[in-house]
DNA sequence: GAGGCGTGGGT
DNA sequence: TACCCAAGCCT
């Protein structure tokens, strides 16, 4: 049998029963792709659920205000998706009048869609044959067929989407790629997979070889610096607070999040006291750290040193809101477990 | 082409 | 603990 068969017999037998392979609606495929970018199929099963309860169809997605949109994607991570899922979703309504584009080479031209993702909505949907290259492919293909290749390099892409390419024509795209991805998440997994029970390890290179745990070869390391947030919680005469949003560039792209004041180093009570009365000088009433001690937020390549200061003031803030109103808006989750810990008391 | 961009789970 | 990884994309 050759490996595009066994891999199908695999699938057949092992496959997992997921929402958005029970249709051939593009934008159900597309939503289901942007959310699991990067991302496991446990943490974005609920929001794909959400987000279909919601936007039924592409042309109710279009309708919403973005801020709508951000908080059903808060926690979700990776914003810019969310972003440009919306973007794109007026792009089609209004440009494509709502009616989603049918071949790679035009649904790569919507934003926030790239190969993968191109690939993966033209071979569900429309069983173009064209084979979806993501973290699982590399590793199957580089284990199965011994590419040494380092994965890391862009470049080594292009091997990868040859073979992928080569592989789906005789079988039925969908179904192929689906089982590929499939095999990699079950079966095919990064660390210790285990061999003696895969019907394709009479026919890998890494298995007899040895070298299952040292394919696929991926040199680069990310860089983690270190980052010294402090969010002030301020309350007014009236218990109400500010938020702002997160301009520009950066994490967490048009979020909200307290006033904040970042540092180099940690600040001690008495330099947070000092610069706070000097930012709201004769409103400044009393200072609390309400995080006892810092909390570490690690993103992939940032480490955030956070401590929330509540900060009492004699006024009454013109655009202050309620803790009500606070829930509405969309927080980096960090910040949205100290709101949900903080106010619930 | 390298680096930025989240969150959570596994070892 | 620290590191790796997860249905990547954008600049």
């Amino acid at each position: 049998m050759m490996f595009s068969e066994k891999l199908i017999n695999w699938y057949l037998q092992n496959k997992r029963d997921l929402p958005w392979r029970e249709t051939r609606d593009p934008y159900r495929i597309w939503l289901s792709e942007i959310i699991l970018q990067q991302t496991r199929v446990n943490q974005g099963m609920p929001y794909y659920e959400r987000f279909t309860e919601r936007f039924p169809t592409i042309g109710d997605l279009a309708k919403a205000e973005e801020s709508e949109v951000m908080k059903l994607w808060q926690g979700l991570g990776y914003y810019s998706r969310a972003r440009n899922l919306h973007a794109t979703a007026k792009t089609v309504t209004q440009t494509h009048k709502e009616i989603f584009p049918q071949s790679y080479d035009e649904i790569i031209k919507l934003k926030g869609i790239g190969q993968y993702t191109a690939a993966a909505i033209a071979s569900f949907a429309f069983e173009e044959k064209v084979g979806v290259v993501d973290g699982n492919v590399f590793r199957v293909l580089s284990r199965y067929f011994g590419i040494y290749d380092d994965i890391s390099v862009p470049a080594t892409r292009k091997i990868f989407q040859e073979l992928a390419n080569d592989l789906v024509q005789n079988v039925s795209p969908s179904l192929f790629n689906q089982a590929i991805m499939d095999f990699g998440a079950l079966q095919c997994v990064p660390k210790n997979p285990d061999c003696s029970i895969c019907n394709l390890s009479d026919s890998c290179h890494a298995f007899r070889t040895g070298t299952v745990n040292e394919l696929p070869v991926k040199t680069k390391k990310i860089k983690v610096t270190d980052r010294f947030f402090n969010y002030l919680v301020l309350e007014d005469l009236n218990g109400n607070t500010i938020v702002e949003q997160r301009i520009g560039k950066g994490i967490w792209q048009n979020l909200y999040q307290f006033p904040l004041i970042e540092t180099e180093e940690y600040l001690s009570m008495d330099e947070i006291i000092l610069l706070v009365s000097q930012k709201f000088p004769s409103l400044f009433s009393e200072i609390t750290d309400v995080t006892k001690g810092e909390i570490v937020h690690k993103l992939s390549h940032q480490r955030l040193y956070i401590k929330f200061w509540k900060v009492k003031l004699n006024t009454v803030f013109e655009r202050g809101i309620t803790q009500e109103q606070l829930k509405e808006y969309a927080f980096p989750i960090v910040i949205w477990n100290f709101i949900t810990s903080h106010y619930e008391k």
